[in-house]
DNA sequence: GTCTATAATAGGATAGAC
DNA sequence: GTCTATCCTATTATAGAC
């Protein structure tokens, strides 16, 4: 599937989620009308979401997974994963579409895939952080707590309008999640 | 206007964001027809929206921001704060509704409302951290920091259905906004 | 593959009885 | 104050031309 059309799909459901983003928004975003929609994406509004979310979890796994898992040091594979993030989120400035979906019937649809997506995000940060020298319980708080904190700041940006939070949140993300290297 | 009727137009709007409460759904919360909503709110869902963010400020003020105003030690306030947070999210099954309606259209219609409310939570935070000892720029970001950490931790907890999450973030809380007290 | 046109349903809002 | 009935618009979805 044509990956820019998810991409303007992907644009309406992270800034409206699933009951907010009406197949008039999706139709404008892609310019495309709505029969033309239903021509790509037969299942209707609920195959758009679900196409959206097929997307953001490949890329989830080529901007956060991979860099994790990369060879290099645990400083190096975190700092790949920063320079994913401030792509993925653009820069702070756009809301996570796990977090948008998973609000309401989103929640519904879609709420074990979106529970699946931040269980891997956990076990791939929770595992560089036991590389760099944590132990195993140490790694996973971490990890949850570098998770909570890019997803609060996200919040926090759209809330008051300033990716301040986001930037600093991502600066201070090698030092949260890695075991001091002295 | 009585409060259990906001109440549960509360849950609604906080579970479904500003678009995705529809009308249907805040008559059957309440147990009222759209016409007695109407009655009650002549400005329809707006003027909901409106009364909720009205009760949650008022809300915020006596659960988060009164305790940290209150006399005793930094600890102690912090302590309230505490026990507000536990109340005001449900042990972290509620979503925040700061956050829900800060997607989509309650975006354009509360945008200002909800970052003024961001806005008073983190001054409040910063001035018992500094109270505590920390420098005024210190306790600023402090204060941002927690606010990031209990957002954050929501929104997992919403999307892994578990409050562990958010559990923890208040248990950690002192310690993250406070100065060491040795 | 995309369009215009159109149906069927849901959403927001009002009128008027009680 | 709350209800039933109703209106108008928006939304989801489909049919059929090109």
């Amino acid at each position: 599937m044509d990956d820019v059309i998810i991409d303007r799909l992907s644009d309406v459901f992270r800034s409206h989620g699933y009951e907010g983003a009406s197949l008039s928004k999706l139709s404008e975003a892609t310019g495309l009308q709505r029969a033309s929609l239903y021509y790509r994406f037969p299942g209707g509004k609920k195959e758009m979401a679900e196409a959206v979310l097929a997307q953001i979890d490949s890329r989830i796994a080529t901007q956060i997974l991979d860099p994790l898992r990369a060879p290099g040091s645990p400083s190096e594979r975190v700092q790949g994963l920063v320079d994913g993030l401030k792509t993925l989120y653009q820069n702070g400035h756009a809301s996570c579409l796990l977090e948008a979906l998973s609000l309401g019937e989103g929640q519904n649809l879609f709420g074990s895939l979106i529970a699946g997506a931040f269980e891997a995000w956990i076990d791939a940060l929770a595992s560089v952080a036991a590389d760099s020298g944590h132990d195993s319980a140490t790694a996973k708080r971490l990890a949850e707590e570098v998770i909570i904190s890019i997803q609060g700041a996200l919040v926090l940006a759209r809330g008051r309008n300033t990716n301040a939070p986001f930037i600093r949140v991502l600066e201070n993300l090698p030092r949260n999640l890695l075991a001091e290297t002295t």
